[in-house]
DNA sequence: AGCGTGACCGTAT
DNA sequence: TATACGGCCACGC
């Protein structure tokens, strides 16, 4: 067993995202061990090793908000694919409350 | 070995 | 309510 590093334990959080729910930059740090990772997730997410393994279009931020900086094809494209994953969109934001993934520790 | 960078979050004004 | 700044951590060169 290696130790995974920070990136890989990132990137097997967002990969256990189910499909019609979101997490947050903060959530998934939380998850991956440090609340504090947060900007390490955007980093992360920003090398993508791996886009066709992991779902970074459902990660978006504490507002529920995707990302303005990035978006692999334009924010609307990552709003879509939720969308397309069931995820309903309010005035531009995702309704956290209701499509948070919460992942009982 | 050290500096710069970053798709964040929280608090302060 | 909106804007500004700092802090935290890890990776790349």
């Amino acid at each position: 067993m290696k130790n995974k590093s920070t990136f890989e334990k990132i990137y097997d959080v967002v990969k256990k995202i189910p499909k019609g729910k979101v997490a947050s930059y903060g959530q998934v740090a939380f998850l991956a061990g440090n609340s504090r990772w947060a900007r390490v997730v955007g980093y992360a997410l920003h090398r993508n090793p791996d886009p066709g393994n992991i779902p970074c279009h459902r990660v978006v931020t504490k507002d529920g908000r995707v990302s303005s900086a990035f978006a692999f094809g334009g924010e609307n494209e990552q709003i879509r694919l939720l969308e397309g994953e069931g995820v309903r969109f309010s005035d531009g934001h995702v309704i956290m409350e209701e499509y948070q993934w919460s992942c009982d520790i």
